[in-house]
DNA sequence: TTACAAGACTAATGATAGTAGTCTTTGCGT
DNA sequence: ACGCAAAGACTACTATCATTAGTCTTGTAA
């Protein structure tokens, strides 16, 4: 090879994620970010095909650190389903606070050449299935699995833009909803 | 008053709420919008301050039609607590899924400036509320009404941007998880 | 030592939001 | 009737960005 590189292409994914998440999407310009690197906004069109592309490599970063996040919760629970059902949902919540604006970005991106790759996504929650399929049964797991997800992404998404403001304490109230949710779908598994 | 307008503050947001939803809001160029309306971009300024305003009459707008729904459905649903509840879900997840693009746009707005009102979205919550006090109780109806908004809105956001991909049939999906929660908020009301 | 390829730069283009200033129409007071 | 004030629209311009074209630089391998 020849020319020293003055970055790379997980440099600049982390610092868009940086650069995101102190300043919203919004507002992250190729030259900002360029010279976050130390470099001009054309070499970016070294690492990345387009903006598109680079927003599209963020959220596949993203999603891939909330599964790690998932898999800390669990490594942290107790081994029944129960408490890991629990422990997942409460680490995909803290993970969406420690990150929101890139975390709306990864599960929100509006145009399908900046959504993340729905193969690994499927991939990433398999184990999640099998933990719910102990609670619902195997025949309702898929059902009760996206219910599961959907009541999370919902909650926080509201949390995060602002839609939950009566007051009350929105961490309680999420462990209850989830709670209540999972005392629904055991019953599915007795009928 | 003078020069006969060529438009108005209605007829613009209308006509953006239908852009939108054939091209997605990221196409939505102030001068397609103009030539829409017959007129030239600037003359816009005449009736919204800047785009950010614009977006933010047609969040309100829509956010407006979506408790519309609410009414139809109530309207057209049995008096008892659950099938009030059941037919507000589904009302909502079909207005989702007629304007997908709107409605993502009204209840995932990024920036602070263009987010519908609060004030009013408590306002339109509170009849829901009501209902959702009959089934969990008073002293939960809060935190199970946010946990019930959490669940349709994560839903139907995870299906309109494609990351339920695995076949089978969403609104049946849709109606057991959310009947897992009702089953499942229905019991903080006996403890 | 020389060629070449990777990497970065400057300069230019095109789209688009927003601003300034001007022209046109029409209702109202004289 | 007449003319003026103001609403509404237009043209022309600016600033910001993404993106492209073409050029210069530097290190490695022959």
């Amino acid at each position: 090879m020849a020319y020293p590189a003055q970055t790379d292409y997980p440099t600049i994914i982390a610092t868009a994620q940086r650069l995101i998440e102190r300043d919203g999407v919004e507002q992250l310009a190729l030259a900002s970010l360029a010279s976050e690197l130390g470099i001009k906004a054309p070499s970016l069109y070294r690492y990345v095909a387009n903006k598109t592309a680079l927003l599209r490599g963020v959220v596949t970063v993203t999603i891939r650190q909330l599964f790690v996040a998932y898999d800390h919760a669990l490594t942290n629970s107790a081994a029944d389903a129960q408490s890991q059902m629990l422990a997942i949902c409460h680490g995909h919540r803290q993970f969406a606070h420690a990150q929101p604006k890139n975390y709306s970005l990864a599960l929100t991106a509006a145009s399908d050449e900046q959504r993340a790759d729905p193969a690994s996504l499927v991939a990433m929650v398999l184990p999640v299935q099998a933990i719910m399929a102990q609670i619902s049964g195997q025949d309702h797991s898929l059902a009760a699995l996206r219910g599961m997800l959907g009541l999370i992404h919902g909650f926080v998404l509201l949390e995060l833009n602002q839609q939950l403001q009566r007051g009350g304490d929105l961490s309680a109230d999420f462990d209850l909803a989830v709670r209540s949710y999972l005392a629904g779908a055991a019953q599915l598994n007795t009928d």
